[in-house]
DNA sequence: TCTATATATAAGTTAATTATTATATAAGAG
DNA sequence: CTCTTATATAATAATTAACTTATATATAGA
């Protein structure tokens, strides 16, 4: 595995509030939303957040409407599996309780 | 596992320098002064990477005369664990050449 | 088309990291 | 005890990262 890589993948997930974020995705696509009430961050933070996690290639997202969806990719690397592994899976998203996005 | 130190471990190896240091310490404890070498900044600069890397949990250090040989500790955790999976070995030291330290 | 909502980007500020230089500590050699 | 060498700590400068506010883009709906 390629040296600069690692390291983007590492500064990526050394951060409390991106954390924060993964344990939320491993259950579930959550949108943007959701995660400013999640963190009590402003929609900008977190929009920065999301887009170093998926420059580091850990998460992708889709658009449905207005809204932008994010999810893990699929095949993640060792070091990012590991990462996974040890977070608390954690409920997050309002998406199809009809408060918010859906 | 702790999400305090989790965020900790990943920020103490989420730099290039101190991956460098640790592909070193996968294959043989290394004294400060080589480290100095490779990584090509300052004695202040190399103490201080290091420490990070102890704090966090990752290496420990013993005393030979006026030297400090650093080692990875033993039991790591899995994260630690997949990113010295995914580390190249680095022969690094001159320890026992008789060039420096020994 | 005009308005409202969700998200992204830009610019600027504050905070955190990483480096440097200067100095302190600790051990061995003479 | 003094000098030298290896490492650590302190103070500070330089770089990078994270947040905020303001603005842009894109989509849906009236």
């Amino acid at each position: 595995m390629d040296l600069q890589l690692m390291e983007k993948q590492l500064k990526a997930v050394s951060d409390s509030n991106r954390l924060t974020l993964l344990s939320c995705l491993k259950s579930a696509e959550v949108c943007v939303c959701d995660f400013v009430d999640i963190l009590g961050i402003s929609q900008p933070a977190v929009s920065q957040h999301l887009k170093k996690l998926e420059e580091a290639g850990i998460i992708t997202a889709r658009k449905v409407g207005t809204w932008k969806h994010y999810r893990l990719i699929e095949n993640q690397t060792p070091i990012i599996r590991a990462v996974l592994d040890e977070l608390e899976e954690r409920q997050a998203c309002n998406c199809g309780t009809g408060t918010s996005c859906d």
